[in-house]
DNA sequence: TCTTTCATGTAAATAGTTACATGATTCA
DNA sequence: TGAATCATGTAACTATTTACATGAAAGA
């Protein structure tokens, strides 16, 4: 079976849950996957590319009136394949995620105590941006996609992000105490 | 003021705490930023050349008897200063983490509960693991770097680490109960 | 008229890992 | 004898973003 690499997977995935085109995938994206996987349409187009080219989805261009042309793809059966054995396999490890604030703070000797507050202070108000913005999408599929079969996985992807980032907080608050 | 990646700043920052060749750069990133730092000697090395021609660092090689000649940089003026104003900005935006286990759980309705489950369970293991270790460090630190300057704040990232792992863990155990 | 939305795509640049090459010493 | 540690480095590959190019329609 060849390997392809996570993002392939996801776009992969997209195809299975009625998005069918490279400008309908970024727009799920961008609203639902977000706040743990992002592309840019540099990946998109070259990856459906290469779907097709490995059989893994058929395209057709289709005609709309007032709008431009665009291209449909649809997973084979192949395709189908690859995804669910790639559900199917444990992760191998979790990822480092970088995180700039940490590197600084790493350094903190090199800087002032307030200005290592400001930083946290500045980190702990980014947090409380996004903890809203992940309230704000809970809400929004609670009331527009409350039938939806895949709602319940979504709410559990944006409780982890809900979880993690309240913790951050938490951990701001205290080190900023702390200093 | 030239503009350069974070991976540069932190080799710049590393140079201050008195590490001066490639080899010990790379030790003590494993060691210590490992948690929310990672990089390779294909990074190092040619970063470190890069430091040099921009005059952020000097070089010199030393010899050691019985072991390879060794490269040791230091830090010029141009290198603190530009250390320092990296420090003091603050980051524009906190990326966005990848997370595998969360882009497959995006998916769960193509497979199985208990695939699903088993997913979950391997990955709150991992991060058992990962709060294992970075408790681990934090003893290590407590004993052999009680009174260095740079501990406490090596102490506040673990202690970020260590927050964030366990809101993970909590959410695994929640998400497996709700499954 | 200007901005937004729709829609597809490529080229260049950046970032980063992995694999390789080299070679001495120490320790089991 | 073989592995581990010390030590530096490059080439190839992979992944990804950014900037660009194109162009029509809708709505303010």
């Amino acid at each position: 079976m060849t390997k392809y690499n996570n993002t392939t997977y996801a776009i992969l995935g997209i195809l299975t849950t009625g998005c069918k085109s490279g400008y309908t995938i970024k727009q799920l994206m961008d609203r639902s996957l977000n706040h743990f996987w992002k592309i840019s349409y540099g990946q998109i187009y070259p990856t459906l590319k290469l779907l097709v080219e490995n059989e893994l989805a058929t395209v057709k261009t289709t005609s709309q009136d007032g709008k431009p042309d665009r291209k449909e793809y649809e997973l084979t059966d192949k395709g189908a394949e690859t995804l669910k054995s790639w559900l199917n396999q444990p992760i191998e490890q979790i990822p480092v995620e970088r995180n700039e604030v940490l590197l600084k703070l790493f350094f903190g000797r090199y800087q002032s105590e307030e200005q290592t507050y400001l930083q946290l202070e500045d980190y702990k108000q980014k947090l409380e941006e996004r903890l809203q913005t992940y309230t704000a999408i809970e809400q929004s599929i609670r009331t527009h996609h409350d039938n939806d079969p895949d709602a319940r996985y979504w709410l559990f992807t944006l409780d982890y992000g809900k979880r993690t980032t309240l913790a951050a907080i938490d951990w701001c608050q205290a080190t900023m105490e702390a200093i």
